[in-house]
DNA sequence: GAAATCTTGACTATTTTAGTTGGGAAAGTA
DNA sequence: TACTTTCCCAACTAAAATAGTCAAGATTTC
């Protein structure tokens, strides 16, 4: 299995979106702000997050994206699956090849395990990960406490400001 | 999470060691031959196994390496940290600091799922997989079926043997 | 028509992967 | 002792993947 900072700026990213619904469509350049990716990555990312409906896009001056359904109805495991990242923990990819043209010792370990992660990815919503209270906390820090509150938590409060 | 053929080759290697138990020692060379692993990379392998005394080791002719406690004790999870692939899956790996030192939106969810993982293949030990039919039945055709069975399979028994 | 925004493709530096190479050191066997 | 078998170790490397950047263009709004 791949789990890298792709499949988890695609998450992020699109929980910024499912925070923001009802605010008409949310630039990129806003999300990249407020959760610290590059922009142009994140256009990457969402040009496939478009493919799989996940999102639609406006274009022109006040557009942007917003979520393609509903948060409660978008799975994490969509989303990690969209940007190509793909859960499968097997060798072989399912196909149980991978020795000899068949099955090695521990296919059925990877395979357990990869349906393990599968189950628990796709019972997950965008709505759920709302719901959370510690997710809220976040939220509620990027809003408000903007760019430096975190250097400001740390050299204490300046005497200048 | 970081789950490649490094740890999978650690994992199938031990199952290997695991299922010839109560024949002496093991070279890597023969268990770099059943289960299709370069030698040097298994060395380098089994390098990291027996610095977390996952295996112990017998120098000079009639020497290899043997399990370094019993077969019921060795917990998946622990051999493939041992060759240091981590299962983590957050980014900052439990810091809580990935966005401007402070903790980014998805870090739970990250978290929860590493718990996931991590207590399920710290809760199968080599034992159990042993016990597996599917283990034993490709344990049986590595000890007989010998190198080319599977080309045999793919194109028929030839006329001249 | 200018500006904001999405859309696309090609390029790239760095890191990781999956090894290889080449040298040793210990132990048994003749 | 010489020889062979095995483990042990460190350095090197080709290929791939990662995490981007860069440049050009298409739409839409004002
Ligand atoms: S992982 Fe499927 S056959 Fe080895
Ligand atoms: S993953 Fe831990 S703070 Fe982002």
């Amino acid at each position: 299995m791949k789990l890298t900072t792709k499949g988890r700026y695609a998450v992020t990213a699109m929980l910024d979106l499912a925070l923001h619904y009802g605010e008409g469509p949310i630039t990129l350049a806003d999300i990249a702000q407020r959760q610290g990716i590059s922009l142009s990555y994140l256009e990457q990312l969402f040009s496939r997050l478009r493919r799989q409906s996940l999102v639609a896009s406006v274009r022109g001056p006040g557009g942007g994206y917003s979520l393609g359904k509903e948060a409660r109805e978008i799975f994490i495991g969509e989303v990690i699956s969209a940007v190509d990242e793909n859960m499968d923990t097997t060798k072989c990819h399912g196909a149980h090849n991978c020795q000899n043209n068949e099955r090695c010792l521990t296919h059925d370990l990877w395979s357990d395990l990869s349906n393990q992660i599968y189950t628990y990815l796709n019972n997950i919503s965008l709505q759920d990960l709302m719901d959370r209270k510690a997710v809220r906390e976040v939220a509620d820090r990027q809003e408000h406490g903007d760019v430096d509150a975190s250097l400001v938590d740390q050299l204490g409060t300046p005497a200048g400001v």
